[in-house]
RNA sequence: GGACCUGUGGCGGAAUUGGCAGACGCAGCGGACUUAAAAUCCGCGGCUCCUUGGAGCAUGUGGGUUCGAGUCCCACCGGGUCCA
């Protein structure tokens, strides 16, 4: 064949000007290229040149990718792709919008893909930025790159460690319901205007008084028990630990005592609880949340032990049926355990402890049907009976929670029900209501009975009465007090990891630990060849191989010479802060991502973080944020973020702790991060499955469009499943490749397409020619194929014009309420009735700005085509009028017992006797009516008309 | 086990929140153009009965409220998420 009639060929069945991939890759790569160029997409701030003060704004913020060595994905880019949408938007329609991006960079994941490869973190993590980088910048995203930034940056993490050590040197008054600095705390104790519990301030040695203070911490040395994960070689946070396995890898994690930092989270319990409501959230994150801060009220109980010299706490959210109380279970990590053991104890306790605490907590909970435990051979003293009852040890009681004890009352609680069922306890009903106690729990509400001693009786009195009658009286009685418990534990902030934030603290040789003064920030990440983790049962961080930088001088390390002299000899911590630590704040440092003598600057602070509040919310801000005026402003500072829902818990919750103690130092201006919130769906893909339910990569099957699907090994019918993307599936869409085969504009309209943006949805690669043809046809509508020029009807049609005010109406409103599968489908009706009229110039001009927002390389392209010198971003939302949202003359329903019978034609605006009367007048509905009697006319305005006749 | 969400053509999904169910797209069918195909353009399109016109049945199942229910209420079945 020769070149010629390869050419000829080409050019007769491809126009040269049609859009294909080809075309679009082209006009892609060209306008990326020219709106770096020009900054586009850049937002000056306050006191920059070309910052507009006239204009309101508006944050957008993406959730930033942690960069894995794989590259995006395409269920990455679907919030994306929402969030450039909206952004475009609110700029065309007047808004300075900050939408950045950035990268999550240090963790886990990029130390063990280092680990395995044997390539730095640092190289890696680079390699998987710019490839991101790359990826993002494919689809068009309006970002100002100028602002991005990366977690693992030194001049990004100085400051996480500057609000680490903020939080180091605050505590939370419990007064005023907030965080203040801890040097007010040692003034207060000075002056005697605080006291500190059980002990006088000024009769305390220098070390007895640190060690108080250091107590009370935001951020603090706990001992406690940790998760300790050998195979990580790091302990995890509780959030981290799923059914008693790492949530990373899935290893078994211990549980092991450690002297960690930890944060305290649960100061902030309440105030996280109560500002959800005031928050717009989806409900189910909400709700996420508040289960997961778990806050219940009732009391805690000490229960006397043995010889009254030991007490047994237990927290009950049931004190009023503590008459009922026959017997008392400890978790068997409780160290009452250890005491009896270390005295003897019988074997069988010894075995039954050994194998309980070797289980993880689900197995602990799954048969919880059939009960275990042991006696610890010991008895408590009721309080209420005066009576002794056994102290049992059993594995349905959880260290982790309250007390790690409970009292049990197995008349009105199921679990303990079941096992005093299977050791034969006695039951005791001290709640009135029917049925055979001995048969099932009573757990509900009812009138306490046999619930009397000398002192106190509950008999007679509803549960809620009883509750607060019976802590009144463990109150008065010294047995206990109100209490309220909460599920949420503090933070444990370290992690015996290499790639992530250092701590910037020392300790002396007592063990003794001072910070860095916050000038002296940052605190360099050495540059370790060796930063494998140390596998053993006792953890050991990589950090510590690092022997120069570990072992120096309080000078060297820039402790404040008041605190500690220069040349004192001192160990860096080892420790380093988890993955968590630099996304908590980075929706603060984009606002001026360059400032050096504040992690944000005060008019950036002021200008993005505060939004002007256009409508009144209802209810209050929790206790500690009253100065904040919530009817002037919205309470978060980012107006919309966009995620995935998996982060609802973990790092939504950590980000609004930090605001939260930011907020109280008066370092940001509101209360919360984030004002509305919203969650992308999954993207899935197809997968088949066998008749005996297991699953069949793709390409093994042959897909039928009109008979059954069949797996080409065997010719069996297998059938098609919705499945998350996976390797093993063989169903991954890699978007690079989407991309060159239609390209960005076409994936991103396909995306926006596949349904509600909040609904997960299965990735179908023959759906996307749909969108890819309807960009054909609105090139094709003003562009000849052959020649490439544009061409325009001159006189407006009248019914393209109203359709078009129309759509240039529903499309604002649905990008308003994230609804783009709506909007793209009222731009494809608009086009598709085009078609056959043509536009004029003056049309397609408007036109073509409201679908820029979605296809913004493809709406650049014929935007300027038109003649404009600027870019299609910064041009303004097209009007429409309200007058042409309506037909004078609209098409109505008659139905006769809700059944349609016919139509009529009226006015947009007749009244009710107009339309009952013409409906009543049509031919048909006269007809049907004949032998029947109307007994009432329903007539909605514009809408329908329905007769009741019999 | 509990809580919340969810169920609409062959497929993805619409439906102004109680008012014409199935917008729009994919797949399918028919037509035009073409030697033919592709591409494009026009049209059809829930099911059943019937001759057009129409009638009956249809939003997981069964009941209820209402002039009117995909939408609200009750029960059940299936799917998902979270908690235990």
């Amino acid at each position: 064949m020769t070149e010629q009639t390869t050419l000829d060929h080409g050019s007769q069945s491809t126009p040269s000007h049609r859009y294909d991939a080809r075309l679009a890759n082209q006009i892609e790569s060209r306008w990326q290229a020219w709106w770096e160029e020009h900054r586009i997409y850049s937002v000056p701030n306050p006191g920059e040149p070309g910052f507009n003060p006239d204009r309101p704004k508006f944050y957008c913020l993406d959730m930033f990718p942690y960069p894995s060595g794989a590259g995006l994905h395409v269920g990455h880019p679907e919030g994306y792709i929402g969030s450039d949408i909206i952004s475009r938007y609110k700029r065309m329609v007047g808004f300075n919008v900050l939408h950045p991006m950035g990268f999550d960079a240090f963790g886990l994941p990029a130390e063990q893909y280092a680990v395995q490869t044997g390539v730095h973190p640092r190289v890696t993590t680079f390699k998987a930025i710019d490839n991101y980088r790359r990826q993002l910048k494919s689809f068009g995203f309006s970002y100002d790159w100028s602002r991005e930034l990366a977690t693992t940056d030194i001049d990004y993490y100085r400051w996480t460690q500057w609000i680490w050590l903020k939080a180091y040197g605050s505590c939370f008054d419990s007064k005023l319901g907030r965080a203040r600095p801890i040097e007010e705390l040692r003034a207060a104790l000075d002056s005697g205007a605080s006291t500190v519990p059980e002990h006088d301030w000024h009769s305390m040695d220098s070390i007895a008084r640190e060690d108080y203070l250091d107590s009370r911490r935001l951020a603090y040395l706990g001992y406690q028990t940790v998760n300790w994960c050998p195979k990580l070689g790091t302990v995890l946070a509780n959030e981290e630990v799923i059914d008693g396995r790492s949530e990373r890898g899935g290893f078994p994690v211990l549980r092991k005592p450690l002297r960690q930092w930890m944060f305290r989270i649960t100061a902030y319990a309440d105030r996280l609880l109560e500002d959800l409501e005031l928050l717009d959230w989806p409900d189910s994150t909400r709700t996420m949340q508040r289960e997961w801060i778990g806050r219940s009220e009732g009391a805690s109980i000490e229960f006397s032990v043995g010889d009254g010299d030991e007490v047994l706490e237990v927290f009950t959210t049931r004190p009023d049926t503590i008459f009922g109380a026959t017997y008392m279970v400890v978790a068997p990590e409780h160290p009452l355990v250890d005491q009896v053991l270390a005295k003897g104890g019988s074997d069988q306790l010894r075995d039954y402890v050994l194998t309980a605490r070797n289980r993880s907590d689900v197995d602990r909970m799954a048969d919880s049907k059939q009960k275990t435990g042991v006696s610890l051979g010991i008895d408590a003293i009721n309080p209420a009976t005066g009576r002794p009852i056994p102290i049992w040890t059993a594995d349905y009681v959880l260290m982790g929670y309250g007390t790690g004890a409970i009292m049990a009352v197995p008349a009105h609680d199921e679990r303990d029900h079941a096992f005093a069922l299977a050791y034969q306890l006695p039951i005791v009903r001290v709640v009135a209501g029917p049925g055979d106690i001995n048969e099932a729990a009573d757990i509900g509400s009812g009138t306490a009975v046999s619930s009397s001693n000398d002192q106190l009786s509950l008999d007679g009195l509803s549960t809620e009465e009883a509750k607060s009658v019976a802590i009144e009286w463990l109150d008065r009685s010294g047995f206990g007090r109100r209490h309220v418990n909460y599920k949420l534990r503090d933070w444990l902030f370290s992690r015996q990891r290499y790639w992530g934030e250092p701590f910037p603290i020392v300790y002396d040789e007592h063990g003794r630990h001072y910070p860095v003064s916050l000038d002296a920030l940052p605190v360099a990440l050495p540059d370790l060849d060796d930063y494998e983790p140390i596998e053993s049962d006792d953890p050991t961080p990589p950090l510590g191989k690092a022997i120069e930088w570990v072992n120096t001088t309080a000078g060297e390390a820039g402790v404040d010479p008041e605190l500690l002299d220069p040349s004192t000899p001192v160990r860096r911590e080892t420790n380093t802060m988890p993955g968590w630590a630099g996304s908590c704040w980075y929706y603060i440092r984009f606002c001026s991502p360059h400032a050096t003598d504040r992690f944000i600057t005060d008019e950036a602070e002021k200008y993005w973080l505060r939004t002007e509040r256009t409508t009144p919310i209802e209810g209050a801000l929790s206790h500690g944020e009253e100065s904040f005026d919530q009817q002037q402003h919205n309470i978060g500072g980012v107006d919309l973020y966009i995620g995935g829902a998996e982060h609802a818990v973990l790092h939504l919750l950590y980000a609004r702790f930090w605001h939260k103690i930011l907020y109280d130092l008066g370092e940001v201006p509101t209360p919360e991060p984030i004002n509305k919130m919203f969650h992308q769906g999954m993207i899935t893909s197809y997968a088949y499955r066998r008749e005996d339910g297991s699953l069949v990569p793709v390409d093994e099957v042959e897909e039928n469009s009109d008979g059954p699907h069949l797996e080409i090994a065997t010719g069996a019918p297998v059938e098609q499943i919705v499945a998350k993307m996976s390797k093993s599936l063989r169903n991954v869409v890699n978007p690079d490749e989407v991309v060159a085969e239609y390209g960005a504009d076409t994936m991103r309209l396909y995306e926006m397409y596949m349904g509600p943006l909040e609904a997960s949805a299965p990735w179908n690669t023959r759906d996307i020619v749909g969108v890819h043809r309807f960009l054909q046809r609105v090139w094709r509508l003003v562009v000849d194929e052959e020649s490439g020029e544009l061409s325009f009807r001159s006189d407006p049609d009248e019914q393209v014009e109203r359709q078009l005010h129309r759509t240039i109406h529903k499309v604002g409103e649905d990008i308003e309420r994230l609804a783009f599968n709506t909007a793209i489908a009222s731009m494809i009706e608009f086009v598709n009735q085009a078609t056959g009229t043509g536009l004029s110039a003056d049309q397609f001009d408007r036109f073509i700005r409201i679908l820029a927002p979605f296809v913004p390389h493809f709406g650049e392209e014929l935007w300027q085509r038109l003649g404009h010198q600027d870019s299609v971003a910064l041009s303004e939302w097209p009007a429409f009028e309200e007058s042409m949202l309506v037909d004078d003359l609209v098409e109505v329903p008659v139905q006769i017992l809700g059944k349609v019978r016919s139509r009529i034609s009226v006015k947009h605006d007749a009244d009710n006797a107009t339309m009952e009367a013409v409906a009543l007048a049509d031919e048909r509905i006269a007809e049907l009516l004949v032998d029947k009697t109307v007994r009432k006319v329903v007539v909605v305005p514009g809408r329908l008309v329905n007769i009741v006749a019999n």
